[in-house]
Order: structure tokens, then sequence, then C-alpha cells
DNA sequence: AGACCCCTGGAC
DNA sequence: GTCCAGGGGTCT
């Protein structure tokens, strides 16, 4: 999926078309990409009001309703994983070979949930479907939310390589294997590197780079490698900006050094042999 | 920490 | 054919 950067970028390009529109329509294609205990239809009628992020998710929210009955959502969180999109496409668009989910809206736009390989997908939520869903719980905190010390302490006492640490959600919400290699290029920091053996100067240095890192991709609309896309269907630019990730092989942006790849917690991870230790 | 699972398409 | 892919869950 998209990592924080991209689902930033399609909150923010999602909200000027669907605020204040409410639902009218929602097709399931595909059974398995619509999850929880809320039903599809539980959604129907409820008005957008606003678009936003947790980690890697996607927040829809609906307009407060009155009372706390809690089989009614007051939102919708969408996760695209490897390979989902969200678009907003005009009433005459069709759907494509894999539209997983049609919502449509009461202005007869809708939105695709596209997803090639089925394993994103979308819930509604409220406060008791947020309260039991162990994925939502331990989300760790946001990236761009944290001071470098308190960054710091969330990897000081850690034993695991410092690239597995950056890719579990529960230490740290949002950053995946693209901006997990970025950032540790730039702090100069080599991937496998225990947590617990890394300075409190070096970590905060990491912090530093990795929010940069992360601002710049936003800056930049995200980076599309393969299938992100906006909600508007339009492809980033921060994929044109990368000096590690699948550059195996390519010299270092600032030693020449080729860079090497090896694999850390099942990922694949690019990094300069000389410019990071 | 690692292996294997979900699923599909693209590169080689 | 085989291997790889922005993720995360589960089981050893």
């Amino acid at each position: 999926m998209p990592e924080l950067p991209e689902v930033e970028t399609i909150a923010r390009t999602l909200a000027p078309a669907v605020t204040g529109r409410s639902i009218a329509g929602v097709e399931v294609l595909n059974s398995g990409t619509w999850q929880g205990a809320l039903a599809p239809t539980s959604i129907l009628g409820h008005k957008i009001s606003a678009t936003g992020r947790r980690g890697k998710l996607l927040l829809i929210y609906f307009d407060q309703t009155s009372g706390h009955d809690t089989t009614i959502p007051n939102g919708l969180a969408v996760h695209l994983k490897m390979s989902g999109r969200l678009l907003v496409c005009p009433q005459e668009t069709a759907p494509g070979p894999y539209t997983r989910v049609i919502i449509t809206l009461d202005n007869t736009s809708h939105i695709f949930f596209d997803d090639t390989r089925k394993f994103g997908y979308m819930r509604a939520i409220n406060q008791e479907v947020l309260a039991s869903w162990s994925f939502w719980q331990k989300l760790g905190p946001e990236p761009l939310a944290l001071a470098p010390a308190a960054f710091a302490s969330l990897f000081r006492h850690r034993s695991g390589a410092i690239k597995a640490l950056l890719l579990n959600q529960s230490i740290l919400a949002g950053i995946g294997n693209i901006y997990a290699d970025e950032s540790l290029f730039r702090a100069g920091i080599k991937p496998t590197n225990p947590g617990n053996r890394l300075d409190e100067v070096r970590l905060r240095k990491l912090c530093l780079e990795m929010q940069g890192v992360l601002r710049e991709s936003i800056a930049a609309c995200g980076s599309s490698i393969r299938d992100y896309r906006t909600a508007q269907g339009n492809a980033g630019a921060f994929q044109n900006t990368f000096r590690v990730y699948g550059r195996a092989g390519k010299p270092c942006t600032v030693c020449g050094t080729p860079l090497l790849q090896t694999r850390i917690a099942g990922r694949s991870t690019v990094f300069c042999p000389y410019c990071q230790t």
C-alpha cells in the first residue's frame, strides 16, 4: 500500500470531492473486502464531514449522530494494503476489473475502491468497533507528531534491527518499506543496527530525517511505484527522488559506492555500506 | 526472528 | 516457468 505520505495525499485529495455529500449507495463486489461487525448498509444516508488518516489507515468521518447507539457508524476506515486505490469518479465512469466496492454519493459520483490483490479492506467504525479492533488499539504514535526525544525513547530499549522496529506499526504508525529505507539512509544508520545500540544523538537525527522525508513526499503527493494513485487518479512524484529504495547495485548518490540489498523482517532492504554505519 | 499465508500481475 | 512486490496476521 501506500504508506503514510500516500494515504495522507489520498485523504487530502478525497476531501473536496466528498465532504458534505451523503452516502446514497454501497455495492460490495468482493465480499472479503468489507470487514468488521457493521454491515455495508449501515453507512447509507450518512453525511461525510471530513477525511483523515491514522497510520496507514484512511479515515472518512460522518457527521455526529445524536445519541450513543453503538450500531450506528460514525465513519469508515480503509486499509489499501499493497494495491488498493480509492478513486472519485463521475457517474458515467464504469467500474474496472479490480473494483471491489462502489460507494455512490448523493451527487451521483462514485468512490471506487479498486484493489488488484484483494489484501485491502474497508469497515464501518464507531467507538465500540474501534475499542475491539486490536490493530487500531495497538497502533503506535504518529511519526509527524513526535518530538525527537519521544521518538528516541521508542527505540532506545529495543534489541531488534532498527529497520524492523520502524516497520512495526505498534511502535510507530505509518512507516513502510520505502520510507524506512530512505529515512535510515538520510540518517546514516545501517538498517541492521539494533535499536538499543543507537545513541540518543543518532536516534534524534533519525527522527528529523524521517520527518523530512515524509514531509517532502507529502509535498510531492507521495510515491507511485506501481499501484498508488491519488483520489483523482494521479501519480505522485516522490519516487523520482529515492536515494536507496529500488536502487540496489546502483551507486550511492553521496559516495558512489554500489548500494547493497539485504532482507530484514521479510522485506527487501537497500542501503549504502559506506555511508550507513 | 522467521516462515508461510492472503491474491494478482509484471519482470525476467 | 520463477521470483518479486508500498502490508499485516498467525503460528512455530
